[in-house]
DNA sequence: CCTCGGGTTGACAACGCTGTCCAAGGCATC
DNA sequence: GATGCCTTGGACAGCGTTGTCAACCCGAGG
């Protein structure tokens, strides 16, 4: 057991090549060459140098090399909104597992939603000349990128497209996912179909209400602005929403909700609630099977997205230089019960 | 909108401050001085030097910068288990708070529980010369970092101790948790109470089982072996040992789950059981109270536990020297239902 | 006219490392 | 004994930046 009360924190010069050089007795360039484990050192002096950087605790320091070799810095910048949630987690992880691969490193950044901090995470990365870059976008205006991106820095975005440069993207489908959910909900019966989402200036919470449109036209139930309720949500605006949408003179008889928060507060807001409209929510969530009815989604896989992202930011990194691409990873339609309700 | 396919992952140079000194007609320091807003620059010429950056789209090089200042890299490390899990995503994300704080940026990387896993990313991250790190241990041998401790990169660990250096560790009560969880239950009329935990040779695992023991202790329950069910634990081996556990001659009548991957699991195997025994879990985790019957759990804090590790960083890199310090974070018992069942 | 001082600006070295190039010495060959 | 090759080691420059120090310009004051 090692005691290091007095040392930990202190701030101490660490050990150099030339130090180490210079208690080996050998030049600076030896001790690079041992380091680096080139040929052309004999083994005795090698040794030497070693017992020398064992005792000095001597470790390289990366950015004097990388500033040197003017090569990578090993390392990739990851903008997202939040890690605490879980969807981004899981993005993260991908990531991370991508890179671990690819032999880099992974720098996060949450921007809360924030255009502001969005940029100042993004441009911080650059400075810190991160290889490339990944940023679920905050805001619309991504012109700040475009010195980066002409000095050769890949940018991908995840989740939602950048708002004014063309630049890889990927996506889900979330037109084909909300659709989708009408369909579904349609073929129970249901006619009065409400939908719950976020606020519209969100580009996903946008495009889910396209496909929610879609979804009532294709199906022949037209479409009500009615029983529409974007904004933001928290659990009290749910419940109260919910309670205007399915009570009244011709209440919804089922309930599309934009994202996984919102589908918890609903489930929430409905768990005591005596006649429940039958519902499907976006995004899958843990435990969803376990709820009382299990709750149906239109599940897409943050794995999937991180990993898409991830991979296309490596083969710009390899030199794939073909026009930028817009990837749209496809969603499906988990059936657990609480969507498959007659009216 | 702007395109960009040409340029984006072509290996260019970047411009340095020699470019924009070229640009502009002036010495590489005085783009130095207008970078770093210092005084004594005449506006005209700061002027230029502003056009000459905008037009080059130059941004500082913080490696460089950081080298020849000998200053902080602006960055710590954190080794964890796993980001995508979301007690790990919530310690993330309170330690990337702190740090926004503090002006530095986080670098993350998982261990997957592997020792050799966490001593990589560990010195990696030394090598990019991190101000300090924040380890959740996977092993227990943790000498390696004896010389980077010793050269002054403050290390604390998170939720499980060190194996074989003192240094600062944050730790949450398991022993208190489990002990509690029996006394619960007890009081309830339980006196087969069973455990479900993690490998022992897991800190936290071996923690919860110890205060397991002392709860049955004191419940005047005794502690049966019998009753007890250590190790890796997926959906099928939940399955099966509850089995075992609630049916026979004398089957246990209440459950403590040892963290909440085996909850869940549990929750699971006991969806269709006819006879399900009362249930206290260890970690909270999200819906819990949207189950039927709502789960109880010993419920401690995610954001806490990296605020308080991070606090801790902190204070070491503002110069706090005093010996190690082990923080023991509470617990508390939430009941919601599943623990409060009368045998 | 010269000196002085403040406001600007630049030359240069150095941070820790590696690529290039050269030197010294040992050995075999002619 | 001279020559050339190979092995081993070192001197030096430079990556992009900033700290130090000195030079320069200009108007005010003597």
């Amino acid at each position: 057991m090692t005691t290091l009360s007095a040392a930990a924190g202190r701030k101490v010069r660490r050990a150099t090549m030339n130090d180490v050089a210079r208690l080996a007795g050998v030049s600076i360039k030896t001790v690079s060459r041992v380091v680096n484990d080139e040929a052309g050192v004999h083994p005795a002096t090698a040794e030497r140098v070693l017992a020398a950087i064992d005792q000095l605790g001597f470790r390289r320091n990366l950015s004097a090399r990388n500033l040197r070799r003017g090569s990578s810095t090993g390392t990739v910048g990851l903008v997202l909104e939040d890690v605490g949630n879980p969807f981004y987690s899981g993005v993260t992880r991908a990531v991370e597992e991508v890179s671990r691969l690819r032999g880099r490193q992974v720098i996060t950044g949450s921007s809360d939603e924030d255009p502001v901090r969005e940029r100042e995470l993004a441009l911080e990365f650059c400075s810190r000349r991160v290889d490339g870059l990944l940023i679920v976008p905050a805001g619309l205006q991504h012109g700040y990128l475009v010195p980066e991106m002409r000095a050769g820095t890949p940018v991908v975005f995840l989740d939602r497209p950048a708002g004014d440069v063309v630049a890889d993207t990927v996506l889900v489908d979330n037109v084909g996912g909300t659709t989708e959910a009408v369909r579904h909900l349609a073929s129970f019966g249901h006619r009065r179909i409400a939908f719950l989402g976020d606020a519209p200036d969100i580009f996903t919470a946008n495009e889910r209400l396209r496909g929610f449109r879609e979804g009532c036209v294709r199906a022949g139930i037209g479409f009500h602005e009615s029983l529409v309720v974007m904004g933001p949500h928290d659990e009290q605006s749910v419940r109260k929403a919910l309670h205007g949408l399915t009570s009244g003179a011709d209440p919804a008889t089922a309930v599309v909700t934009g994202n996984n928060r919102i589908t918890v507060h609903a489930v929430r807001a409905l768990a005591g609630a005596a006649r429940r409209p039958a519902l499907v929510g976006f995004d899958d969530f843990e435990l969803a099977d376990l709820l009382s009815p299990p709750v149906s989604v239109i599940a897409h896989d943050a794995s999937a997205l991180g990993k898409a992202a991830a991979d296309l930011l490596y083969a710009r990194l390899d030199g794939d230089g073909s026009p930028p691409r817009r990837v749209v990873l496809p969603v499906r339609l988990v059936a657990r019960g609480s969507g498959e309700v007659r009216v």
